[in-house]
DNA sequence: ACGAAAAAGGAAACCGGTGTCAAAACGTAT
DNA sequence: ATACGTTTTGACACCGGTTTCCTTTTTCGT
């Protein structure tokens, strides 16, 4: 109710130049650093006086000017997320994760597609920190994986938060997921149900989160006995159409395996396309699994079995580090990823 | 060069307090106000006079406070963007266009998804236009529907463009594309290789895209002389389960279809799975349109047909119609849509 | 060479908050 | 009532820019 009151006065007075503290402290009666203590909480207020103050900020609809604010603190409240991510769902869940964690703040978010192929994108980076003086930037795969890009960040004293698939850095600035015991448990499981000879196409040269999961796999298929002939394994540039051409070299030089990991879902989703052109039934003649739960997973005939990783809680978690780091929320930087299972995996078919 | 110079000066002062405008002015012996004019290029400075401030700049790698110059502009430069689009690449690939139409200059884009089921909506966007003080705001569909939304920033003095598929708003507002027309060229394509009998899946009621599409699709039925009984025209909600259920209905009622238009790509998507489901063939037995191209388009199988926006140049606009509404650039506010010919349509097999 | 007009530059106030430090108000012991 | 310690409040400078208004310098016509 008095809310609604305070709103209609506010829109009253027809959008005219908007309160400030002077505003607030002249009709109050008390001077603005004071208001500016009932903004802030402070302890040291008596009762009526805070209460007296209140009252006058809603029937001003009074909103503290958050660029005075920034600059009388030396310090703003604008979160950056620098991606180059080619996964849109992926980047947008982190998003709403990180507006999960700041929404009732005055913390907002300002976003910056970085091009990893410029030569310039360190320099536009800096530009960027520079000119806007951020509290702090999240940072999210692939590019979370130059070092370089971390070191500016701590050279200009902005604080920042890496979102990779391994020990990138130190648990405050970096939510991870297990990715690598993940493509282990993918191995485990295509195992299990029968699958020996397994293809991998892989990420990427020079990507950590392409490095983790070869190694995850090759590990479990070690440890499982199963032989690794080089030719099962092809190299992709986690894009659609590298997977289509990846499956197919895999496919030619190994027509044998009934089962091929893709280290992301949008190579296994080219996976299906060249399985479908060459005939070969998904499940039945191969299985395949892919990595990120996109929706491209789910979407794709017959859906796919895949691993997810809990992106919308890491960016959550991020966000939290960079703005309230001795939260517990705050804390983990290890989030489990988890197999989706739909229906693109099946035991091998008995013919050859 | 010069620049690697100056960059490592600042390196060098390391990381101290960011220069300011008094020490530019100190170490140049000249006036805030001077150095003030030479960074917004006043032109009645003699040139030495710049000179000299503009090597000082360099030397200390001084950037103005945007906290600093918004406070005493009584603007910010910030852009938000508001959206509950449950396309994520419509809203990257937006987000990657006003990027294109700011970079390079002092604004930044925040972003801000919005539930538009929750029924605080409202508050929590005036309270976080009310904090943040935006310079204006870009709004993707659906919710640019949102009248009250437009309302709201008119009276909040908060500058807006929508991006919408009619005519929601005056052109300075508004971004558009020609979807009406262009679902209309897609019933006339359909026509013209042979389909008489061809299915709608809308989008659900109170969508304008919803409406100017099936409005479209209806206007071309009526012109080429088609019959569109009741039970050929279903309703879904834009989402890939929808398109499902829709679509089976839609086979259900009036098995005789041989094409069907769906007013977004999920559902067209929807519309596969269930045509796989049914055994029908696609394009052989069922042709299938969709609209927005989004990345599922391209990766189901068959690739689909479907009716692509420019959404980046769009979202350019969107951000020059604010920051720069006098450019030529800013100018037009309906991009045409354009017919993305895949393999999901054919002409209509004879059986039957 | 001189005066007037135009150009260039500077001093001080201001934008709307916060920090520092001292003053006022209050409660209590003497 | 007085002195004293504590709590509460306020005056004023400051953050780093811009604006207003005024002074100094330069330019130029005669």
């Amino acid at each position: 109710m008095k809310m609604a009151h305070s709103k209609r006065l506010r829109r009253m007075a027809k959008s005219g130049p908007a309160p400030t503290i002077n505003d607030v402290a002249r009709v109050a009666g008390v001077s603005k650093k004071t208001v500016s203590r009932v903004i802030n909480r402070s302890p040291l207020l008596k009762q009526a006086t805070r209460e007296k103050v209140e009252k006058v900020i809603a029937e001003l609809g009074y909103t503290p000017n958050p660029q005075a604010r920034a600059l009388a603190l030396r310090r703003n409240f604008l979160l950056g997320l620098l991606h180059d991510n080619p996964n849109a769902q992926t980047v947008l869940n982190f998003q709403e994760g990180v507006l999960d964690a700041i929404r009732d703040t005055e913390f907002a978010l300002v976003v910056r597609p970085v091009d990893r192929h410029s030569p310039a994108m360190l320099d536009d980076i800096r530009n960027f920190l520079e000119q806007q003086r951020l509290y702090g930037v999240l940072i999210l795969p692939p590019i979370s994986e130059n070092d370089e890009l971390a070191a500016l960040c701590r050279e200009m004293g902005c604080g920042y938060v890496r979102m990779g698939s391994a020990a990138l850095d130190e648990a405050e600035q970096l939510v991870q997921s297990n990715d690598r015991e993940m493509v282990e448990g993918v191995v485990d499981y295509l195992v299990e149900i029968g699958h020996t000879r397994i293809g991998l196409i892989e990420g990427p040269q020079g990507f950590r989160s392409a490095f983790e999961r070869r190694e995850g796999f090759l590990t479990a298929m070690t440890r499982h006995g199963l032989e690794m002939p080089d030719d099962a394994l092809v190299q992709g540039n986690y894009r659609f159409s590298s997977g289509v051409e990846a499956a197919n070299r895999l496919l030619d030089q190994n027509p044998h395996v009934t089962a091929i990991f893709a280290s992301n879902d949008e190579m296994a989703a080219g996976a299906y396309h060249a399985a479908r052109e060459r005939g070969v039934d998904i499940p039945r003649d191969l299985s395949i699994v892919g990595f990120d739960d996109s929706p491209i997973a789910a979407h794709i005939w017959p859906p796919m079995t895949t691993v997810g990783w809990p992106i919308r809680e890491m960016g959550k978690a991020a966000a939290l580090k960079l703005v309230a780091p001795d939260t517990a929320e705050a804390k983990p930087s290890c989030f489990p990823a988890r197999l989706v299972t739909r229906n693109s995996v099946a035991p091998p078919s008995k013919k050859i």
